[in-house]
DNA sequence: ATTAGCACTCCCTAATGATGAGTGCTAACA
DNA sequence: TGTTAGCACTCATCATTAGGGAGTGCTAAT
């Protein structure tokens, strides 16, 4: 177990170089005022600290940083709530008074005032489509050979895919196949949709509609094609402000990994409620050695839940950001679960 | 007017520049087999090209590097249409020639392919939404107090948004108004569609419907939203590969740039047909001040037109990225017009 | 008109040394 | 016994220096 006088050196240490990203020293945080013993006495702590395993050395005269264990150990035993500045709880509680706009615009300026406020990157996930139920269908034809499909989902979300109708496919075939669409799979998730659609609704189908073949392979399409909820991005471009990232090939492979959306729910959704850390390799992934992922899920109605993720340097404000997650994920879920009711 | 001697120079220069990233000097070209002369004229001439301001030294010492006049006058009078391997050729046929699936998977795979094959950035403006014209209105209950508007238009883009009822706002009073809308308004583009609703359909609507004004005003919501065309990207961190981005300062403006979408649509859309090459200050932006960009479009339908742009460094590869974007956007015109007869 | 030769310029790299921040250790102190 | 002052040592950083090399401009010879 750490002394007393340990706990104060590791949180000064992380607190300072969290500022600073430069290495602090025995002198540095002896200044502090409420710290009451020599460098020397530091000194010897910080040997101890090291050897547990909380702190490392750049170079053998270099001052301490935190390890990843030292980062670790504070989040889990050091983070004091933050108080934040009038303006900034302000900013944040102005976004949802204001008239409740489209979902979608709240969501995506949110993913906007995150950067802003901590200065590093947000990305945000929408609710997962695939739970979403089925209200109704519609086909709309645009001419002869081609249509419109359209999904309308219990939450008001549209998907929608163009078809190419098969030759001889009259208004009526339409209007059939919608009414049987419409009478059989109300209600079935988007998730289950793929498969009721290919093993019921096609048989049936069938019996009444010949050629109807290709448009369900189509529309089967519709349930298959983009499974996961929509990504906004917020401040893509501040973490090329951190220091960390003056190295161009950690920002190309961040970047890289940011474009390829399916890696993305894996690696920064929380895997239950409440605020979730991951520190640098806890990630388990290369690219993201050097960073810190704080993740936090709002609701969306009942069931639905999004997610939202900031990622900085290892190096991270995690307090501020903590703080500000909790307030924008609980906002969040008040303004998007009382429209639906 | 430059001499036959000049224009060989000239374009070597830039051929060379291009690939190399080095300034040349007189020595490298003379040693090109089509080159007769030696060192010495060279130097004669590369004097009198810069004098004549169509080259540049990076310090007393150095060779050459191209000016923008000196690309200028190179792209205008020097380009020579390129061969392009037969294996790169197949790359982008492959991708017409299966079966024609979603048209946005089209043009976001051709942003890929773009990127892939000329290594810069691609940024694919797809066409404008406004001109698209209204086919049919729906409108969705979701609840008592909601309900999802959607628009689908005459190519089968599908517009939608939530909208919230008014207290006592019947089904038949939404069937009433649906009904009131089609009848007028099928075949306004989506841009006048803003000024009609306003103007014509609320004074007929009031009559039938009470109430509808706040639903009148969330559907204009729709028309005005997103004004744009949909912005498709290709290979962002292409440019990080590029010598002349290794500084962090121009990385960061043109990312901030490219994040901008207000801003795209001036700096990457062609003022008419045909390829259209700006090069560095061309461009009017201070983040372009060493970029090019080639653009061209293509042709959806009749009259609808997307965008493509290629950005990459003055130092490009220009005679590669002009032969690649003519096939490219002959293949899209092709494969996203046929789907409309 | 072209070219060989040569002095000159300037970038780039590696080597050198001085500076300073910070440590670990030892011995003195309370 | 825990704390601290003192000191030698390490290492990054920065500025300076020198050598090498690529390339030019000019002059004189062809």
């Amino acid at each position: 177990m750490l002394t007393n006088r340990q706990l104060q050196i590791l949180q000064v240490i992380v607190d300072d170089f969290v500022t600073s990203a430069q290495p602090v020293g025995s002198r540095q945080i002896s200044k502090k005022d409420w710290i009451t013993f020599s460098p020397a006495t530091i000194r010897n702590e910080m040997a101890d600290l090291e050897e547990l395993g909380f702190l490392e050395k750049t170079h053998t005269s270099s001052g301490r940083v935190p390890s990843e264990k030292g980062y670790r150990f504070y989040v889990d035993h050091l983070l004091q709530p933050q108080i934040m500045s009038a303006d900034e709880v302000t900013q944040i509680h102005s976004m949802f008074k204001t008239q409740i706009v489209e979902a979608e615009q709240l969501i995506r300026e949110s993913a906007n005032i995150l950067s802003e406020l901590t200065t590093y990157t947000t990305i945000l996930l929408g609710p997962d489509v695939q739970k979403h139920k089925v209200k109704r269908f519609q086909i709309v034809p645009l001419s002869e050979q081609s249509a419109v499909a359209i999904i309308v989902t219990d939450n008001g979300h549209v998907e929608n895919r163009l078809l190419t109708l098969p030759p001889a496919f009259s208004p009526s075939d339409i209007e059939k196949m919608v009414n049987i669409l419409n009478e059989r799979l109300i209600g079935v998730s988007l998730h289950d949709l793929h498969r009721k659609l290919e093993v019921e609704a096609l048989a049936v189908l069938k019996q009444h509609v010949r050629t109807a073949d290709d448009v369900i392979q189509s529309l089967i399409g519709i349930s298959s094609g983009q499974n996961e909820g929509k990504i906004y991005y917020g401040g893509k471009t501040n973490m090329l402000n951190q220091p960390e990232f003056h190295d161009l090939n950690k920002v190309r492979m961040l970047m890289e990994l940011m474009e390829k959306e399916s890696q993305l729910q894996s690696l920064f959704k929380p895997n239950n409620t409440g605020i979730q850390i991951r520190i640098g390799s806890e990630n388990n992934h290369l690219a993201m050695e050097n960073c810190s992922v704080i993740t936090a899920s709002f609701l969306v109605g009942e069931e639905q839940h999004g997610s939202i993720a900031i990622i900085g340097p290892t190096r991270m404000d995690y307090q501020r950001v903590v703080t500000i997650l909790d307030i924008m994920s609980r906002g969040l879920t008040n303004a998007l679960s009382q429209r639906n009711d």
